[in-house]
Order: structure tokens, then sequence, then C-alpha cells
DNA sequence: CGAGTTTGACCGGCGC
DNA sequence: GCGCCGGTCAAACTCG
């Protein structure tokens, strides 16, 4: 009897340890099937973001072009007579794969969200906001309100001229700056007037660190201490590509201002660009566009900077916007009265974190009367000497 | 050891 | 032509 039934028990128990093993294999087939579909989604998003990215990156390339077709339209019309080149708002905005002008139900819920978002931003306004250190960028043609003219372009990375000075056999030094000469030319060709030496786009920024990182890796090639100041001024160049002709200066305002920094940009990049870098390298790229079209009354510059000082200048040749975000320059009357209606993408930066071990300087931007909210991240990050 | 910085020398533009 | 001065180079140096 005993054994009969420790053999029943025997048997239950291996019933039931065979339904446990069961129930965990459909768990596990089930888990497995849930891993596969995530794994697929997570595909799929990867697929879509390198897209976005790919997009995002050639458009960004050429919206300097955009904007000088823009000022010399303007400018054919200022000739026909018009003349009223200053009141033409001009806005673009920048679309990833859409249609030119269907707008898809999706779009308009956007942006509905993103203008009950503004309006109560508007009712929170506050001075706070006034304050804030904007380098926003966009552009939209506000010429028919009734029209979303924003554009699409066809977007292709500029062709980046492989000119590989470094395998040509130089036999001098005086050679190898020719040629660098030479190809600097080359890049800017088609940029730059032909009487006009480059552009330049200063940046004067309030802060206690000189290494402004505005996206770019930036490689100092020398300081110099200039006549006029006697603190150092360094030079750098962008390192993010090795034929890039952009250069940057950081010199100190003055020994009576020691908190703030002069930046001042140079050329343009042949690159692509990080997401840190396109505000404000568009943001100077069109400055320097408008410069160079004639088109450099502050009106127009005020859509671009409408919360800072800034001044245009030409010296030595060099036709220079000066931005000065020490001196918030808010007046209400300076901004556009942006439809809603018109909203559309803007990007922000705010979600690319910088590196942990520098320093944030936020300029998060807010225009309290514009529909549009940008934002443009400033972190300390290119390694320099302490005296500077 | 490689990448980045420092610093004196050099180059070229510009004014006189 | 000469000198001044801003910008750049490149060897030496530093740092991780």
């Amino acid at each position: 009897m005993k054994n009969k039934k420790s053999s029943e028990g025997v048997y239950i128990v291996s019933i039931v340890f065979f339904c446990y093993l069961h129930s965990q294999e459909v768990e596990l087939d089930e888990t497995k099937a849930k891993v596969d579909k995530v794994k697929e989604e997570n595909e799929k998003l990867k697929l879509l973001l390198s897209t976005v990215l790919a997009e995002y990156n050639s458009l960004q390339m050429h919206v300097y072009n955009v904007i000088r077709q823009q000022n010399e339209s303007s400018m054919k019309l200022d000739g026909n007579g018009n003349g009223n080149n200053e009141d033409l708002d001009v806005d673009i905005s920048l679309r990833l794969g859409r249609s030119e002008h269907k707008i898809s139900k999706k779009e308009e819920e956007v942006r509905k969200i993103i203008a009950e978002n503004i309006s109560i931003e508007k009712k929170e306004g506050s001075e706070k906001k006034r304050s804030a250190h904007g380098l926003g960028f966009r552009i939209q043609s506000f010429e028919d309100p009734n029209t979303d003219q924003t554009m699409k372009f066809d977007y292709h990375f500029r062709e980046v001229k492989n000119k590989d000075v470094e395998n040509k056999c130089l036999s001098s030094r005086k050679d190898f700056k020719t040629a660098r000469n030479e190809e600097h030319h080359e890049v800017l060709e088609g940029h730059e007037q032909p009487g006009l030496k480059k552009t330049r786009v200063c940046v004067k920024a309030p802060c206690d660190d000189p290494s402004i990182n505005d996206g770019c890796q930036w490689r100092k090639y020398g300081q110099k201490t200039a006549k006029t100041n006697p603190l150092p001024r360094s030079y750098y160049r962008c390192s993010m590509s090795s034929n890039c002709p952009v250069r940057k200066q950081v010199q100190r305002c003055g020994e009576d201002d020691t908190s703030a920094y002069m930046t001042t940009y140079e050329g343009n990049h042949d690159h692509p660009l990080p997401m840190e870098a396109t505000h404000m390298a568009a943001g100077t790229s069109a400055a320097a566009s408008l410069l160079q079209s004639g088109s450099s009354s502050s009106a127009s510059l005020s859509h671009f900077f409408p919360f800072h000082h800034f001044s245009v200048s030409t010296t030595n040749s060099h036709p220079t916007v000066t931005l000065d975000l020490t001196q918030p320059n808010y007046d209400p009357n300076q901004l556009p009265n942006h439809p809603l209606s018109s909203s559309s993408l803007s990007f922000s930066s705010s979600d690319h974190p910088s590196p942990s071990n520098s320093h944030t300087l936020s300029f998060s931007g807010l225009r309290p009367q514009a529909p549009f909210t940008t934002y443009s991240h400033l972190s300390h990050q290119t390694r320099l000497s302490g005296q500077q």
C-alpha cells in the first residue's frame, strides 16, 4: 500500500512539474515574441531617426543659400521701386520629409498644440523670459499670411571639395600656404563678394569661461596679443573635418569687462554639424548671408536675433555682424507679428545634454510674442588654458 | 604615444 | 620700400 501511495505521489508531482515547465515555456515564448516585436520597432525607429538626421543635416547646410535667394528677391523688389525691404517679414520653416502644400491632419493637430502652448506661454510671459538669451533661427515668408508658404527644398549635401592638399607635393612652406589659401578661396567661392573679405560674425557672450561650445570641435592653433587689446586673442579652427575652413577667434572684451568674451566666427562648415551646432551656425550664416546680400538693416536682422543688441560694421573690408548677448534688447515693437496659424517646425537642442564635465550656458530664448520657441544651448567644452 | 596647447618665428596686407 | 600688425605655422611641450 505504501509503495502504491508513494508511486501515485511521484506521479502527481511529476505531472505538476510538467505543467509548471509547460507554463514556463509558454511564458518564455511570449516574452521572446515581445522582445522580437520591441526589437523590430527599435530597428524601425533607428531607421526613421537616421533618415530624419540625414535630412536635417543636409537641410541646415543649405539654409543660408535660401536666405540669400530670399534677400536677392527682396533686393529686386527694392529695385522695382517697392523700397519696403524692412517691412518684408522673412521666416523660413524647415520641414522634414513633407510635401510642399499638403498639410496633413496630424500636422494641423501639432500646429494647434504648438499654438495652444504658445498662448499659454504668452499668458505666463514673464520678465525672466524677456531677459533670456536667444539664438533661435527660423525663416518663413509672411508675405501672404493666408498661404502656407513653407518651402521644401531639394537638399543635397554640399559637395565637399576633395582637394586633398596634404597629398600634394609641396616643395616649400610658401607653396603650402598658397595651396591652403586657394583651397580656402574655393570653399568660400560663391559666398563672398569679390571686393570683400570673409564675412565675420561676432558673438559677445557673458560667461566666466571663454570656451563656449557651439557644438563644434575646435583646435587651437595660435594665440596673439593684439595691439588694441592687451588681453590675448586665441585662434581656433574647426577640427571636425580635416579641410573645414571655419575659424574662430576668442578674445576677452576688455580689462574692465572680464566676464564677457567676444567670439568671432569666419567661414562655412564643409561637413554636417551636430545638433548643438546647428542653431549657432545657421544663425551666424543667416546674418552673414543677409550682410553679404546687402540687406543688413537692423529690421532684417532683428528677425534672427530679436532680443539682442547687434550691430553691423565693415572693418578692413571684413563685413561683420556683432551679436551682443550681454545686452538683452527686447523690444516688442521690433518683433514681427507672427500669425499663429503659420507655425511649423522649430528645432530644439534642449534634449541633447552636454557632457557631464562641462559647464552649460543655457540661452533659453523664448520669444514672448512670437509663436515659436527655439533654444540654443552653448556649453563649455573646448579645452583651453586657464589664462584665456 | 597621440592629441592638444604653447609660443616664437614667419608671412602678407596695409598705411605711410 | 619700410615698418607695423594681425594671422598662421610648426617645433617643443604637456597631458591623459
